[in-house]
DNA sequence: AATTACGTTCTACAAGTGTAGAATATAATT
DNA sequence: AATTATATTCTACACTTGTAGAACGTAATT
């Protein structure tokens, strides 16, 4: 019952991002509460679930007295939404003004600058 | 009574939005409603503004029978949190990596690639 | 089989968000 | 001054988000 995207609250995030970063692709209860490394009760983490499931970012299934979920969503995807959204929501759609921002206000250090040209450099490249 | 930024719900945003659009330091309520050409409710957009100035992103002062409202934050500076949050929480505070997955995601045309090498190449000349 | 341990499901509740009606104040008009 | 128009303030309510207790089910242990 996989929907389309949605922001999700800071809460539900940190969820999903403990799920990504689990290996397998179902991983249990335990395993997620494990790689959140966070003061939460277990119940909270598992409302969480619950309501991500509710909005299709994952699925579950029952495995003896536990619970497997898997990810319908993945990093990649939620991250370009994510991204997309700002820059359209603060930037006017314009992903250069974004970074324009971002280094006018000295969040850029010079290697990421650097990384970033060579990104570009690489786009270009492949295009021809 | 300016307090430390937060993220502001959709609703509130497009009411700073319509503000950090107005001329003048002061703008009245109606030109708010004008440039925010929304089909809210005159009360609704009211009741934005003053949790708005709650959160201390805004001021505001009487005009006769009218309020004059003052934005206490700027779009830029706004705009550059948000940026910093994002990439923070996505991207693990790595901005090339949120380009990469933007230009991975095929939403960074050639126009805006070169826009951004240009933007790199003059922070590398100023940088010496 | 009874007890214990552990995970899940159900339920709840406060704070935040989106929306707006009702009551009220103030200015403009008759 | 009384009426009308308009803007503001007060109040409300449903939905979302963050958090978690209580009740329940299932598996392991005695």
């Amino acid at each position: 019952m996989k929907k389309e995207l949605v922001s999700l609250p800071d809460a539900e995030f940190e969820v999903m991002d403990a799920l990504w970063s689990c290996e397998a692709e179902y991983a249990p209860t335990t395993e997620i509460l494990a790689k959140m490394n966070t003061e939460k009760k277990a119940q909270t983490v598992l409302t969480m679930l619950s309501r991500l499931s509710e909005k299709g970012f994952l699925s579950s299934q029952k495995n003896g007295k536990e619970r497997l979920w898997k990810a319908e969503v993945t990093r990649a995807e939620y991250s370009s939404y994510e991204a997309k959204k700002l820059v359209d929501k603060i930037y006017g759609g314009s992903f250069s003004r974004l970074v324009s921002a971002f280094y006018e206000g000295g969040s850029l250090s010079e290697e990421e600058a650097k990384e970033l040209m060579e990104l570009i450099d690489r786009k270009n490249e492949r295009k021809g």
